[in-house]
RNA sequence: GGUGAGAUACUCAAGUGGCCAACGAGGGCAGACUGUAAAUCUGCUGAUUUUUAUCUUCGAAGGUUCGAAUCCUUCUCUCACCA
């Protein structure tokens, strides 16, 4: 193997949890680099979930890097399979969306994602293009594929039967829907998280048994901690950071990361070198480097990818502004109303709570500031004039009575 | 198909006629401490300007009762065992 490709395989590999079947890969690199051959890389997304957070740029941070070695990658919209919703975790059977709505979602990922991904490279496909034309025999065809004590394997099938939690039979159909994709799409590759790896690991089964002629290689990405740094980086669980929130609640929200997690989000999201990251930790470490700053570098690097440099250290003096010098931020939404507005009230109108029994209980506990002075009348009134008013630490507004 | 058990707030989980807006744990929010965090300690965690009060909530709909999360009926869903 000649050294510009094991550059490649080593970029493709970093990070990476499990690669299945590494000689195709390497094959599929070799051919590209030598002979200009291209090849296809299918990651498949959830229709319902348009906002993209960066557990999801794990995966598209590699596909980009896939496209950058010759592939040609299949965006593919599992409108179909969300009708059923993935056993992966605990979902339920889902609604199903409306065409209108998938479109209007397929669009808001286009937008997003070529953020990172080159949209010369990129063809973006819908499952139930294919599978709807399957009719029942096809899908009778699939099932015949497989067998329910295999399917039983599946880790998270086994304990829930175990557990005696129900599994609905639609549910068995996901991962066969999700292989047959790799079928229809003769993908070479296909990328996914570690929690993917059984409905991955059934595109190849598939194509063995469809005779497709080639079995796609397998590359799992670990999962990405959310916030709290145990569960995984999800929207339904409030954890994430969205590539489209603003500098300042980008960088914020990876502030408050914790320094354990830090390490996590350095080896995945990061495009410093693995020797620069370890050097970093044995910094930390030794107490050379504060990890505050080491953690603020991490921050600046991620917000500047989804703004600019010059946002992101804009939002890095905001928050050494706000935070370390209890200042108010340059920046908070403003509110109009007309006096007199009763405290509690305006809070809740100002959306920094979400009830006026939230509110009393803010005050009673003295988190609650106007122009920085902490209040503790619950029945507090204001008159004509401007505001600052806070609860807590982050919740700012700027209230205009009149 | 038969028999039995179950469904309680964001999650798990107590409560079997009034003391229940509902024990406890987790989560969340806030305060102290910090480095912004973590750990630790503390308070709060249905709604409402009647705030030692009122209103709505314990799978759904009815009913019994002065009074129901608790009793009865039907329904929906789940689980277990048997066939």
């Amino acid at each position: 193997m000649n050294e510009k490709t094991a550059n490649a395989l080593r970029e493709i590999r970093r990070g990476t949890a499990e690669i299945i079947d590494n000689e195709k890969l390497e094959i599929l690199v070799k051919n590209f680099l030598e002979k200009g051959e291209h090849y296809t890389v299918k990651a498949g997304f959830d229709p319902t979930a348009p906002d993209l957070h960066l557990g999801h740029t794990v995966l598209l941070q590699k596909l980009a890097i896939f496209q950058t070695y010759g592939a040609r990658v299949q965006f593919l919209i599992g409108d179909f399979t969300a009708q059923i919703g993935d056993p992966t975790g605990k979902s339920e059977t889902r609604k199903i969306l409306s065409p209108e709505q998938i479109l209007q979602n397929a669009q808001s990922y286009k937008d997003q994602v070529f953020k990172i991904l080159d949209p010369q490279k990129t063809t973006v496909v819908f499952n139930s293009d294919w599978i709807n034309n399957l009719g029942a025999s096809g899908m009778l065809e699939l099932t015949t594929t497989f067998n329910v004590a295999r399917m039983l394997e599946r880790d998270d099938f086994d304990k829930r039967h175990k557990a005696g939690i129900s599994i609905s039979i639609s549910e068995f159909l996901y991962p066969l829907l999700q292989g047959y994709d790799s079928v229809h799409l003769r993908s070479d590759v296909e990328i996914g998280g570690t929690d993917q790896k059984f409905n991955l690991l059934m595109g190849r089964h598939l194509q063995r048994s469809y005779n497709v002629g080639k079995e796609q290689v397998v590359l799992m990405m670990p999962i990405l901690e959310g916030l709290d740094g145990v569960q995984k980086m999800s929207k339904s669980l409030g954890n994430y950071i969205a590539v489209a929130d603003s500098p300042n609640d980008m960088y914020g929200k990876v502030l408050s990361i914790s320094d354990t997690l830090m390490w996590r989000y350095y080896e995945l999201l990061s495009n410093k070198s693995l020797d620069e990251i370890s050097a970093l930790k044995l910094g930390v470490e030794c107490g050379e480097y504060h990890p505050k700053k080491v953690k603020e570098e991490l921050a600046i690097e991620i917000t500047a990818r989804f703004h600019s440099s010059a946002q992101a250290i804009e939002a890095g003096n905001e928050f050494q502004r706000v935070h370390a010098h209890s200042e108010i931020p340059s920046e908070m939404d403003e509110f109009e109303m007309s006096a007199p507005v009763w405290i509690a009230k305006l809070l809740v109108d100002a959306k920094l709570s979400p009830s006026t029994s939230q509110s009393r209980r803010d005050i009673k506990q003295g988190s609650v500031k106007i122009n920085q002075q902490k209040i503790d009348d619950e029945q507090l009134q204001l008159e004509r004039g401007e505001y600052i008013v806070q609860i807590g630490k982050r919740k700012f507004a700027k209230i205009k009575v009149s």
